[in-house]
DNA sequence: GATTTGATTCTCT
DNA sequence: GAGAATCAAATCC
């Protein structure tokens, strides 16, 4: 049997329609002989240029965005906040630039090592409880971006379940405001691991004089 | 060239 | 619940 080194043909549909299918996949990371494996749980979705304007992508190519116009099942990592990665799934026909946003799950194994990389969770469903989380958890930075998640020579890769998780709700996506907060394209899974939904954070709501 | 903001998290109150 | 931490890229003039 053939291993599977290209991203299914599905993943080049419509990102929203597909992002559902992420739940209950497991992303693993072996990073120098240490393993660890998450099973996702809450995702969203980001489609392309001029189509979505909480995506990276609206505004078109840039340096760091570059790689969600590549090819589907690449891992997109960006640096954030000036000290989070975050980790996505690209999606869609090379070019389109749409990705699903890995925002939380559950460590299914090597909990050791991602305690040791997550000091600050109290309790194990805090390792990566959060986009961030998830990516320090796994030990994913920018020197990660841009993996082939379905090639097994790759450090990082993504199992896709037989049957996804249910989804148990859709909300507007955490932290996008304006007309991008009009979708729904949060999907999350009944458990423990779904990070708690914040509205788009209005900074500087009182500019003092 | 300077300024602003961000798909966040942690800690303290 | 609020504020700080901290840096790269995008935006504005």
């Amino acid at each position: 049997m053939q291993a599977t080194t290209r991203a299914p043909r599905w993943m080049s549909e419509p990102v929203a329609a597909i992002a559902p299918r992420f739940l209950g996949s497991v992303l693993r990371s072996n990073l120098g002989g240490e393993i660890v494996a998450v099973r996702i749980t809450e995702v969203e979705a980001y489609a392309g240029e001029g189509e979505d304007p909480g995506s990276h992508a609206f505004r078109g190519r840039g340096k760091r965005n570059a790689t969600m116009f590549g090819p589907p099942g690449r891992a997109y990592i960006y640096f954030t906040y000036g000290m989070h990665w975050c980790s996505n799934v690209v999606t869609g026909p090379e070019g389109s630039a749409s990705a699903v946003l890995l925002r939380a799950g559950e460590v299914i194994e090597g909990v050791e090592a991602a305690r040791e990389r997550r000091p600050s969770a109290r309790a194990d469903r805090d390792l990566a409880r959060g986009p961030a989380r998830l990516s320090l958890a796994l030990g994913l930075t920018g020197e990660y971006d841009g993996c082939a998640l379905f090639d097994p020579a790759s450090p990082v890769r993504l199992a896709l379940p037989q049957r996804p998780l249910a989804v148990h709700a859709v909300t507007p996506r955490t932290g996008v405001g304006g007309a991008g907060a009009a979708t729904a394209w949060r999907f999350i899974c009944d458990h423990p691991t779904v990070s708690p939904y914040r509205a788009a954070a209005r900074r500087r709501p009182t500019r003092s004089p």
